[in-house]
DNA sequence: CAGTGAGCGAGCTTCCGCTTGACTT
């Protein structure tokens, strides 16, 4: 048995550091956190000092079960988590867990693998620092009194099972926000005017400095040109330089892969973890830009042997956010002599992506030459500009170009090339002169990367939450990525050839957008009844504020019982009141005027999404039509609203049967006997009729017919089919889906055969939901001890005291 | 798969940060 057990946070991790250490060492990881808050309830008592109760994660048992047992073999127990507040918690629960004996167990950290530095590290062990633990504690359970006092407010006022967070609201907020400026976003128009010079066998082009509101303004100015002589007036040459973006965070990754690749930040995530996973990359959750002397050595030597000595220029990043915890290095590959890696395709591109990235922060900045000429006119004080960019010595842009979100820049950038051959005072020919309409854009919606990158701006996050918080947001439906079609819209031309003006209407595509994040509805009035009530959690410097008081508690300056103690109270006030006595909060939105029923329409969310309703919610009789998908609560009009009840529609009747065609969850159907047929795209269901009805509806029978290898109609179960599917021949009972082996031949099955086969499969993996299994409730788990509960309560008088005064209103009597 | 929009009630939902698998479909 080994005298010497290293604990670190990750499996690879300790797979490299125990070939740096002798056979002495047994190197071990923890999977992360091993311990954490009891899952259940608040697990913190507020009324004991924020005393927590913590409990061995479930998917940790096993692992601490090791741990425990080789830390009791071993004569020195090396904590070698991470230097971060995580880290070094991470490190205090595994002492505690198991029972570590303070005077054999020692606290080790370093900042890159490597030998030298593990070695260093186990001459210069430490304690565990309590005051660092103490502010991860502080984190922790004020994550956890947020999250747990703000989500069952949600769930009474709004609808169950919904979610607030530190992180997460705050994220949703931003897109809530960012929504609502492009809804209110006016756009103009104005003129650009640009020119084409010809200079010798080339052209150049130049644009005018000043812009036109008005059409008529850009048609005076092309009626000045007319007759009008342009001359180079100055010409001037400015050397410039660029410089290479710093290597690679989990946050700069996401968004560079998002922008280069079209990766989603998770896919990000996976395909880096697959490379870390077999070496090839460092660690891929890190918010540090700081490469390893070792590293940067490398690099010097890579980039000389590859592009000569003159492209070396070594590099030491800083980094700029104050909540970088540097706990590890930045993302570079772990052998820079390999450019590439073998692997799958989304390997490979993502590590090309990383290699090139660290190479160009280690090589010199680019050296440019860019001109600038203004042209005079002789016919007015305007003048025109015309530039050109060359590249004198590309540097690092040999390999790497970092992207920009603003769509098109990076194509302008690019299109910059070296002027043609002119002199000032030169006199240009000119070739024509156009005026554009353009249009101001609205402010860009958030892609996954670039909310990030905001999230990260505000020190709001960690590395390792940025994938997970915008799952979180999009598993809850606050927030969707979504394509959206742009429409036409119309633009003016004018055009100046020789002396002739001519004009022209031209159309382009506007406010397309892909993959971008929009807020649901549901999302809108989470985050407004959120600014309402609690306006501290969602303020942007919230986590900015209480990382301060987090550092002052890792500093040992506070106490963070005490810390815990100010924000709560207060926060729980909030929490009490609001829960007593705000009014439940559905985004209602009067609309206008049902021209039928004289009554209000109002819009609103209900259980199943928004809705608009005709009557007050508390009339005995109101009408109800679900919004589509493509409407917004805030933004639809009278007029939507009216043509949503113009559905269901009967169309007719077939077989005896009514045929009812409405719109639902996904998309336009007939409802026929019970059964239901989609309508196509191609189908109009405001106009479908009788006869195209029935055409669909036989047209779906004969598909089902194709389907079914056998219903056992006879046997009296009409529920027990075999079908075709997909995937193969299938067994469904009910709504429940069977597998059958691929060895039998399915229409030798007898209804015996499925049933047992059934039973065996709901027997092997009781585990998986089937859509069925809703029989008898007699199988839930131990109904008897539970129904001793309700006695002891009694919420009744609670309950009474709500809107007493509406009920008893003499209900409107409106006749039709 | 889809129509609803609320109601006596019971019990459930939920946070953020560390880490990697393991059930299918």
């Amino acid at each position: 048995m080994a005298k010497n057990l290293v604990i670190v946070e990750s499996p690879a991790k300790a797979k490299t550091i125990e070939g740096f250490l002798g056979k002495d060492f047994l190197v071990k990881s923890s999977f992360g956190h091993v311990r954490d808050l009891v899952k259940k309830g608040l697990a913190v008592d507020t009324e004991k000092n924020f005393e927590p109760y913590y409990e061995v994660s479930p998917d940790k048992e096993k692992v601490v079960n090791e741990l425990r047992k080789l830390a009791k073999a071993a004569e020195i127990v090396w904590l070698a988590t991470d230097e971060d507040r995580e880290g070094e918690a991470i490190s205090w629960h595994l002492a505690e867990t198991l029972k570590l004996n303070e005077d054999d167990t020692r606290r080790i950290v370093f900042h890159e693998i490597t030998k030298p530095a593990i070695l260093k590290a186990i001459e210069t062990p430490r304690k565990i620092d309590r005051h660092l633990v103490d502010a991860q504690q502080a984190r922790r359970v004020l994550d956890r009194l947020v999250g747990f006092e703000l989500s069952p407010i949600l769930w009474k006022k709004i609808k169950p099972s919904l979610s607030a967070g530190r992180v997460q609201s705050v994220a949703v907020r931003l897109i809530v926000e960012r929504e609502r400026e492009v809804m209110n976003f006016k756009s103009v128009s104005a003129y650009k005017v640009s020119a084409l010079f010809q200079v010798g066998n080339q052209q150049m082009k130049a644009e005018l400095r000043q812009s036109f509101d008005t059409l008529e303004g850009a048609r005076a100015f092309l009626e000045k040109c007319k007759n009008a002589s342009f001359t180079v007036s100055t010409l001037d040459v400015k050397p410039g330089k660029r410089t290479p973006a710093a290597p690679f965070t989990t946050s700069t990754l996401q968004q560079e892969a998002s922008r280069k690749l079209g990766f989603s930040v998770k896919r990000t995530m996976v395909v880096a973890q697959r490379l870390y996973e077999s070496g090839k990359i460092t660690y891929m959750r890190t918010d540090s830009v700081n490469l390893s002397e070792l590293a940067v050595g490398k690099a010097k030597q890579v980039i000389s042997e590859n592009f000569g000595d003159q492209y070396i220029h070594s590099r030491q990043y800083r980094n700029k956010s104050k909540g970088a915890q540097e706990a590890h290095e930045a993302i570079r590959p772990t052998y820079l002599e390999n450019n590439v890696v073998d692997g799958e395709r989304d390997e490979m591109r993502l590590y090309d992506l990383i290699w090139k990235r660290t190479i160009a922060s280690q090589m010199a900045d680019a050296e440019l030459e860019k001109t600038t000429a203004q042209i005079a006119i002789s016919t007015t004080t305007e003048t025109f500009v015309a530039q050109g960019e060359v590249i004198k010595f590309d540097g690092f842009l040999k390999v790497y170009m970092e992207s920009s979100d603003e769509e098109g820049d990076e194509t302008e950038k690019t299109q910059e090339g070296m002027l043609p051959p002119i002199r000032q005072g030169e006199t240009l020919a000119m070739n024509t002169i156009t005026a554009v309409q353009r249009f101001t854009h609205h402010p860009s919606r958030y892609t996954e990367a670039s909310l990030v990158k905001k999230l990260e701006e505000l020190g709001i996050g960690r590395p390792s939450t940025y994938a997970p918080t915008i799952s979180t947001i999009q598993d809850r439906a606050y927030v969707v990525k979504e394509d959206r079609d742009g429409r036409p819209r119309g633009y003016d031309v004018l055009t100046l050839k020789a002396t002739q003006i001519t004009e022209e209407k031209r159309s382009e595509n506007t406010g397309a957008e892909k993959s971008k994040l929009f807020p649901t509805d549901i999302g809108m009035v989470v985050t407004d009844f959120l600014q309402q009530y609690f306006p501290k959690i969602m303020d942007y410097n919230f986590t900015a504020s209480v990382e301060e008081e987090f550092d002052t508690i890792a500093e040992g300056k506070m106490n963070w019982r005490k810390m815990l103690e100010n924000f709560y109270r207060p926060f729980h006030h909030d929490v009490e009141q609001t829960s007593e006595n705000s009014e439940r909060a559905s985004g209602e939105r009067l609309i206008g005027v049902d021209p039928n029923t004289g009554k209000n329409m109002y819009a609103r969310v209900g259980r199943y999404g928004a809705l608009v309703q005709i009557g007050e919610s508390d009339d005995e009789i109101k009408k109800f039509a679900s919004l589509r998908k493509d409407q917004r609560l805030e933004t639809i009009t009278l007029e939507d609203a009216l043509e949503l009840f113009k559905l269901p529609r009967i169309i007719g009747e077939f077989e005896g049967k009514e045929m009812k065609v409405n719109i639902g969850r996904f998309g336009p159907y007939i409802l026929h006997n019970n059964n239901f047929v989609s309508i196509p795209k191609t189908d109009d269901p405001m106009s479908i009729e009788m006869d195209r009805g029935v055409e669909l509806i036989l047209a779906k029978r004969k598909a089902d017919a194709e389907k079914e290898i056998k219903v056992f109609r006879e046997e009296g179960r009409d529920d027990v089919r075999l079908l075709n599917g997909r995937w193969g021949p299938y067994l469904a009972i009910g709504k429940a889906n069977y597998k059958i082996p691929k060895t039998t031949d399915p229409a030798t099955l007898t209804l015996q055969d499925c049933l047992t086969m059934a039973a065996a499969q709901d027997e092997a993996n009781p585990n998986i939901k089937r859509a069925a299994a809703k029989k008898a409730g007699a199988t839930k788990k131990e109904p008897a001890a539970k129904k001793k509960a309700p006695a002891a309560k009694k919420k009744a008088p609670a309950k009474k005291a709500k809107a007493p005064a509406k009920k008893k209103a003499p209900a409107k009597k409106t006749e039709k």
